[in-house]
DNA sequence: CACTTAGTTTAGAATTATTATAAAGTAGTT
DNA sequence: AACTACTTTATAATAATTCTAAACTAAGTG
């Protein structure tokens, strides 16, 4: 078990914080799983809770996704409506928005043909293409 | 006067709202510019706000501009920060986020390569491109 | 192991952005 | 001028998030 949970432990320690069950539950919850999984603070919060007898609070819900967000182990992103969505592809990529929906495009699955320059003084930090969809018809 | 305003109220009209002071005053404040403005509601209010006597109230910001963003003379967008950004240029183009600043980058400033195509069933809307900027060194 | 202490959890209050409500005011029509 | 539907506004309500402070616990110390 602690050693099944080392790797989520890992994850809390280097983020600043002590491996509580809580956090352990948190950690291994978000990154114990194949896929990417893109969620808002109110949705893990709902789905872990769920099946739990002992609920954690939202205040522990907040502070262990900006930790795991500040150590760089989750991104966080936007969509059109003035919540927080937070992904679990740490890895430079672009985005399908399909209602809500949110689904990964692999970063070599789009390349430019021209991109235009940073303005002077600046640099280009990175470049995120967010693709819209629609149903066909 | 009624004249100089045809352009902000028919924007109004069309928008299904009749031209009162207040929209006439936000219509006019919005468009009779040269520069794409990106703004939130709050700033927007602020800086009509505080050269007015008579204020206008927030509700009817928040009304005016969402009437304007239906009927299409206002686009929305997100920030990181859980905050409607508005902007004023409706044509598709990208962005360049600095540090919470917002710059239009025309749509023929980039061109694709590479784009994935549409999961079945669906279609792309359109494809919106933003470029993260940090300051040099 | 106690003991200590800094860090943690939590319920609830506070804050911010936004939306809803409903009473008073106004535009457009007759 | 009178009517009515639409509008404005102050204020209340809601939703997402952050803050607070008291109770709790991990982890080091002797
Ligand atoms: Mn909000
Ligand atoms: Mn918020
Ligand atoms: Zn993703
Ligand atoms: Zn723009």
């Amino acid at each position: 078990m602690n050693n099944k949970n080392k790797i989520f432990i890992d994850k809390l320690r280097s983020s600043g914080l002590r491996p509580t069950n809580q956090r352990v539950d948190i950690s291994r919850f978000l990154f114990n799983r194949k896929k990417t999984f893109h969620f808002t603070v109110e949705q893990l919060k709902n789905s872990m809770n769920l099946k739990r007898s002992k609920k954690i609070s939202t205040a522990t819900f907040y502070n262990t996704v900006h930790a795991l967000k500040s150590a760089g182990y989750l991104k966080e992103f936007s969509l059109e409506n003035n919540t927080s969505y937070y992904d679990t592809n740490i890895t430079s990529h672009h985005h399908f928005f399909d209602n809500g929906k949110v689904i990964d495009i692999k970063s070599d699955k789009i390349t430019f043909n021209k991109l235009p320059e940073a303005p002077k003084g600046k640099k280009i930090k990175n470049v995120e293409v967010v693709i819209r969809l629609e149903n066909n018809n």
